[in-house]
DNA sequence: GGACCTCCTTGACCCAGATCAAGCGCGAAC
DNA sequence: GTTCGCGCTTGATCTGGGTCAAGGAGGTCC
């Protein structure tokens, strides 16, 4: 796992079979826009764990997850952290008009990124509203996100916030593999303990206890550590203290 | 103060002289956009209190917080609430392409609300890019304080979540009097011990008991229960947990 | 004046989750 | 094989903030 991995590096160059096209930042552009961006293009590729970029570094690029897991975190001077986003694969990283990161990016897992150079992209998204139309769509999302998990975050008990983020993971992996929500779900936690406690605001322990509660109490199976069957949908959204009506996928 | 604002009704129908005009969604506008929006504009004024708009509902306008306060708010089935957003003056609701309300939208005081209608202002976001632009950038900024707002709710104790709420009143009371943040600040808290319980993540007599034990230990001082005076703006700072460095204004 | 709000404060007690500590499982390095 | 070390689990104990309860301050209405 640690070596690095090849197939990551050697990516696609071409617009045109990329995974994440249709709902990435160029979602909307046409044929020539897209050209104009593979112009101002790299890939760049991350191991597990590696930091792509620190909170308060000059940042010279935006760009898009292409496969893997980046974490957006915040940490106090003592070392308190708190995650603040999670980004998959077609999220946007980086904000335009900004000289400097906000917030630490790191490589949850091996992690391709299709990266602009920022003074272009800047450029292209004032003359093509395709693309500033698009970032405002994906911002609006992601707000909602946020908001989403401010309540988590104030409200919610530990056990409600696992089954939370549980059900969070489940129906984002559902959807990547185009499969609708049903009642058997089956997925690999790409998160760490720990990085369950940053995002969640809790401590790792607390996490490993309510993991093992809910599976004790058959909400979750789990086969290692990180393999998780969810045999009923349903109940694990009533344990995060949702409405458990939707299986409505995003 | 329950008695009808009379004043606030009788609004500015003038956008050339409306107090908002170099912050809100319009404030890229040209003149001759100006004069479309006001086409599709209309004001509506609020009591303290009022719910604006309820969650789930229809919603047939977007618009910006003239003057007062609103809140959004997320509430559980068993009614556990929490704050999401404070809405200021020149800050946005609604969004584009959305169909129903999000979230409780309730004014926190007397409250005048510039709306437009929904289905031509999305129709203009699409035909003038500095409608859609600055709805960007507003957007970005807001995201930006929810996960500021993550990292409060997630790690920070009851005391430095006090101090941190005080500190952001402070701070934008401060900006809104164009005056720069100083040592000495004073204003009057826009909220309930309850309402900031509810952006806080705590209980109101949490809330309560912090409140005094900040004056106690002379981090603030107050007369009556909303009348507050900050002598020492970087001392509250550093009970936020916040570095004590920066009296930036934004 | 008194009655009755609403908003707030304070005290006593309790519990969910933090803290401190020990140890397990498993892959990597030697 | 043995020895690390990392990620995780589990137990014992502590504590910050929740819960329950009583009452105060100040405003409005009669």
């Amino acid at each position: 796992m640690n070596k690095l991995n090849v197939e990551s590096i050697h990516v696609s160059q071409d617009c045109g079979s990329c995974p994440i096209k249709h709902r990435a930042v160029c979602a909307r552009c046409q044929p020539d826009e897209l050209e104009q961006l593979e112009g101002i293009k790299y890939y760049r590729s991350f191991e597990a764990g590696q930091t792509v970029i620190w909170s308060g570094d000059r940042m010279d690029f935006v760009g898009s997850v292409v496969s893997g897991i980046a974490s957006l975190t915040q940490t106090m001077e003592d070392g308190r952290t708190q995650m603040v986003g999670l980004l998959l694969p077609s999220d946007f990283v980086g904000r335009p008009g900004r000289m400097t990161a906000a917030y630490d990016v790191v490589a949850t897992t091996d992690l391709v990124m299709c990266c602009f150079r920022k003074k272009p992209f800047e450029q292209m998204m004032e003359d093509t509203p395709h693309l500033a139309q698009r970032l405002l769509e994906m911002t609006l999302d992601e707000l909602d996100a946020a908001r989403e998990w401010m309540l988590v975050l104030g409200r919610k008990t530990a056990r409600e916030k696992i089954a939370s983020l549980l059900s969070i993971i489940a129906r984002r992996d559902a959807s990547l593999n185009l499969q609708g929500v049903q009642d058997l779900l089956v997925f690999d936690l790409p998160l760490t303990r720990e990085a369950m406690a940053d995002y969640l605001g809790l401590t790792l322990e607390t996490v490993s206890r309510q993991m093992s509660a809910l599976k004790r109490d058959g909400v979750i199976k789990l086969e290692g550590k990180r393999h998780v069957t969810i045999p009923d949908f349903s109940r694990l959204l009533n344990e995060a203290g949702d409405d458990a009506d939707g299986g409505v996928m995003v």
